[in-house]
DNA sequence: TTTAATTGATATCAATATAGTATCAGTTAT
DNA sequence: ATAACTGATACTATATTGATATCAATTAAA
């Protein structure tokens, strides 16, 4: 069981890569190459993080992206849930068997407050996090 | 982001149906049809879950399936594995550029963090509760 | 003003995972 | 002997995941 796809793991790398750049404009290229993405790849989780407002884009030479939201308001789960679709511990429980018969949503029940556990855990993690815990681990270091 | 595929709310289910009648053996067609699980399917399942040693079966006439294990050692976190892999955040994460650049490790802390989380609330959730929790909510019911 | 570096938008492809079906041999209670 | 079973395996279809390719439009700079 994979929590975390490519796509993901690519979104979040890619946005602390942007994020350590705040302001400027920085090609797909150079995040591609700096952090051994897929270049096209790259490109189109870049798409994506455009339309759901989290970075804007500049064409032309010198262009690229820049993030546009304050990276302490983007959280892992926004990023699984625009990658990976909404937390959902299984989408058949909830309907035919389980809640066709009610004795058996209690099952439900129990799923979905770990559903809850696990949002609000990836909620606590956000770009901002990780920038500052990265940070930390480079000053530790020199 | 599905968290539990059908095969691992299959075996759920179908561990329940056989926790129900424990010590008696029960066919796979029976619990096929009273649970609305695809037969073939099924039988792969419960095959599975007796090279796990979950389960048990009798061959022939009045042959079937039987739980083997305390339902209360049974947990979902078990299933999940067995059924989807081990839980895993993100394979890549870990190998070539976070754990390649030194610095970047901090994210598999945050990232194992969670994973235990994840885990250790599945591990509570064993076949054992879900049956009280079934018999209770039946008693509520009536 | 041409050119090269860039994004926008799509289309396509391969590999893997998921979900489900089919078949046939072996076992056993009746 | 037979019908109800499991054991074992092979197969198919579809969806998801991961990745690549192409071409048009934009723009800074030579």
């Amino acid at each position: 069981m994979k929590v975390l796809t490519k796509n993901t793991d690519y979104a979040i790398r890619a946005l602390l890569a942007l994020a350590a750049k705040k302001g400027c404009y920085v090609s797909a290229k150079s995040i591609a190459t700096e952090h051994d993405i897929p270049y096209q790849f790259l490109r189109g989780l870049l798409q994506e993080m455009i339309r759901h407002d989290l970075i804007v884009s500049k064409e032309g030479v010198q262009g690229g992206f820049m993030i546009k939201k304050d990276p302490d308001t983007i959280s892992v789960t926004q990023l699984i849930e625009i990658f990976q679709g909404k937390v959902q511990v299984s989408e058949c429980m909830f309907r035919k068997q389980i809640c066709a018969n009610r004795a058996r949503c209690v099952l439900r029940h129990e799923i979905m407050r770990i559903e809850q556990v696990v949002q609000s855990e990836f909620e606590k993690v956000t770009i901002g996090k990780l920038m500052r815990d990265l940070e930390a681990a480079n000053q530790v270091k020199s």
